[in-house]
RNA sequence: GCGCCCGUAGCUCAGUUGGAUAGAGUACAGGCCUCCGAAGCCUGGGGUCGGUGGUUCGAAUCCACUCGGGCGCGCCA
């Protein structure tokens, strides 16, 4: 109907043009909107006072020979100026009713568009380093991500969900060093965890694996270990150094095979339960992409190359840097440091290149807000390897902070004493973590609330919309109960006996459904699809509480059952892109 | 110090590509079950949209300055 609309004025602007009372140049951006108000009509358009200034007229003089130009429209039965100059429309109480036929045929399509037909998108998210568990800071991106790749697949884009895995890096090397003293320790030595280790409970898991599957072939003099070791920070040293040393140890005592056993058996634990917790938690990946793959395919070094090719790259204090102040970066950054060793920024160029070499219309990185200085020199590289930087969106996700009865929930990750993401879906339950989660939206600070996310109750958002979609379920139970039946193609056709204006209203809002789908899509914002469903589920608890349902009158009831069916098809649908559940009975 | 994000009702937040009288939840006060699920509905009070100035038919929205909070400024990842 909205774009009905458009073409309407669309149409009517031409037909000005062609008579010389419009000037032919203007290009007009033709706005139709929904009204808050009912006095104004149902929609509402301002190009008269966009235009006006330009065309050199008076807006409300304008507004009128729009609407004398205006094409005769069933739908349509007024068309009035208001206020400025803004046009208001008023449309037919069939037309606006014809939605719930459209819904009930449609089902749990109705709200899919193709306006993105074929737009291949890659969105990379969550992306955790396997050196832990998810905490509850990942759940945000992890639950937006997710929520964001089905909104866009419901407007028609191919969607790949990536997680880059940070298999390569020295925080592997630490935690790999982790596991090996704290087998170390299980087997009686006595050594100490440096003050740099992962400490968590799970480290001790996978030493103990470690011991179950091996014995004592990884045991070696906790006194060798430790000869000439620089001091720790807490004996005066310099923890970095420390650590780096022990690593370094490490790998020299246990030799190169021995070692990649204890590296590999954190690793892949750490991983493989980061993917079963996000399985549960309703996100699925369709490309684990390993760091250390591009490292092997001599992608970093190619990268650097290229840089280098095309003069980006110099060399300072030993070292390669990439001139990324060129492309508006805040300083140069090194990609090659003296020692040999590519950073972490060198792998995430070469990761950036590749993903544009697979073809992608579009490639979408959540990050956590933490990381925001990063973005341009990532955007920099691409520029610099002369590819197209508008294809790349950078979203920023910000810290939930957990509240329990009302107090700040502090968390950790070295010391261990954090909130995993399995402990959070455990005690609220995945359905309200999926949607307290992208209630906000994302780049605002989030309060999570843990004791109002698990609460049973009316003051939680998550159980009215849920509940508005178990009633309606209830409702069509009980219609067996009492001997009737719901016949959809005769309540299509006394769709006219929906006269309340509960009815219209609240077949208004399941009208807009669509159009919310789509914004949220577009834009990335999952949060307007919340308050949408929100509203619906207002709106239908409004209707259920002013009318009787179930009546006599065969036309009236058919009607209104498939008014609320298609509520409920509407709340289903939005639910879903949420990974939310829609229960029958709660 | 520089950069990015944020500041809207007591609290948590929508609304920010400029649109009509700034909204919702919660809390508070009152009312609604002989009737399809009261996990619900209705009514009410509550605001200098952090502040000041500017741009214009029109500003919570754009610009400048300013105050307050968060984050980032590694040859870490």
């Amino acid at each position: 109907m909205k774009t009905n609309i458009e073409d309407l004025i669309n149409q009517a602007i031409n037909r000005l043009q062609q008579q010389g009372t419009l000037d032919a140049a203007l290009q007009p951006k033709i706005q139709v909107t929904r009204t808050r108000d009912v006095a104004h009509g149902d929609f509402a358009s301002n190009v008269a006072l966009m235009l006006a200034k330009n065309a050199g007229w008076q807006p409300r003089e304008l507004a009128q020979a729009l609407i004398d130009a205006l094409p005769d429209d069933d739908h349509i039965h007024k068309v009035e100026i208001a206020g400025p100059g803004f046009i208001n429309f008023f449309v037919h109480q069939q037309t606006t009713l014809d939605i719930i036929r459209i819904i009930l045929d449609r089902g749990d399509r109705y709200g899919t568009s193709e306006i993105r037909h074929g737009e291949k998108v890659q969105i990379e998210f969550v992306s955790a380093n396997p050196t832990g568990p998810l905490h509850v800071g990942h759940g945000r991106g992890a639950a937006y991500g997710a929520t964001v790749a089905s909104l866009m697949r419901a407007i028609g884009c191919e969607v790949d969900c990536e997680y880059y895995v940070n298999d390569a890096g020295r925080q592997m090397d630490i935690l790999a060093v982790s596991v090996w003293l704290r087998y170390l320790q299980q087997l009686d030595a006595n050594i100490a965890l440096p003050d740099n280790g992962y400490k968590g409970d799970y480290v001790r898991d996978i030493a103990a694996e470690l011991v179950r599957h091996h014995g004592g072939v990884f045991v070696h003099d906790p006194r060798l270990i430790m000869e000439d070791m620089p001091p720790d920070e807490p004996a005066g040293g310099d923890k970095e150094i420390h650590i780096d040393a022990l690593i370094h140890r490490a790998k020299q005592l246990l030799g190169a095979d021995c070692y990649r056993v204890i590296f590999e058996a954190g690793l892949d634990t750490i991983l493989a339960d980061i993917a079963d917790d996000l399985e549960e938690f309703g996100v699925h990946y369709d490309i684990w992409y390993s760091e250390q793959t591009l490292a092997d395919r001599h992608l970093v070094d190619q990268a650097v190359q290229q840089l280098q090719n095309s003069g980006h790259i110099y060399q300072k204090n030993g070292a390669l840097w990439f001139r990324s102040t060129a492309f508006g970066d805040e300083k140069d950054r090194v990609v090659i440091r003296d020692n040999g060793q590519a950073t972490y920024f060198a792998s995430d160029i070469a990761y950036h290149m590749d993903k544009f070499a697979r073809g992608f219309h579009r490639v979408i990185n959540i990050w956590g807000a933490d990381h925001h200085g990063y973005v341009p020199r990532v955007k920099a590289a691409i520029n610099a390897l002369g590819e197209d930087e508008t294809k790349l969106d950078i979203l920023l996700v910000q810290f939930a902070i957990l509240y329990r009865s009302g107090e700040r929930v502090q968390m950790s990750t070295r010391s261990g004493s954090f909130v995993t993401l399995r402990e959070l879906r455990n005690e609220v339950g995945n359905d309200a973590a999926r949607f307290f989660y992208v209630m906000r939206k994302s780049e605002q600070h989030m309060d999570f609330d843990l004791d109002l996310a698990k609460s049973q109750s009316n003051d939680n958002p998550v159980y009215y919309i849920q509940y508005a979609h178990a009633r309606v379920c209830s409702v069509i139970r009980q219609l067996a109960e009492k001997n009737l039946s719901h016949d959809i193609a005769a309540g299509n056709d006394n769709l006219e006996l929906l006269t309340e204006s509960h009815e219209t209203d609240l077949a208004v809002q399941l009208a807009k459904y669509p159009e919310v789908v789509e914004k949220a899509a577009i834009n990335a914002e999952p949060h307007l699809l919340v308050h949408y469903l929100r509203e619906l589920a207002n709106q239908f608890h409004t209707y259920y509480n002013a009318h009787q349902f179930i009546v006599d009158d065969a036309g009236i009831r058919n009607a209104r059952l498939n008014l609320i069916s298609a509520a409920s098809q509407v709340i289903r649908n939005g639910l879903e892109l949420l990974g939310v559940s829609a229960p029958e009975m709660m």
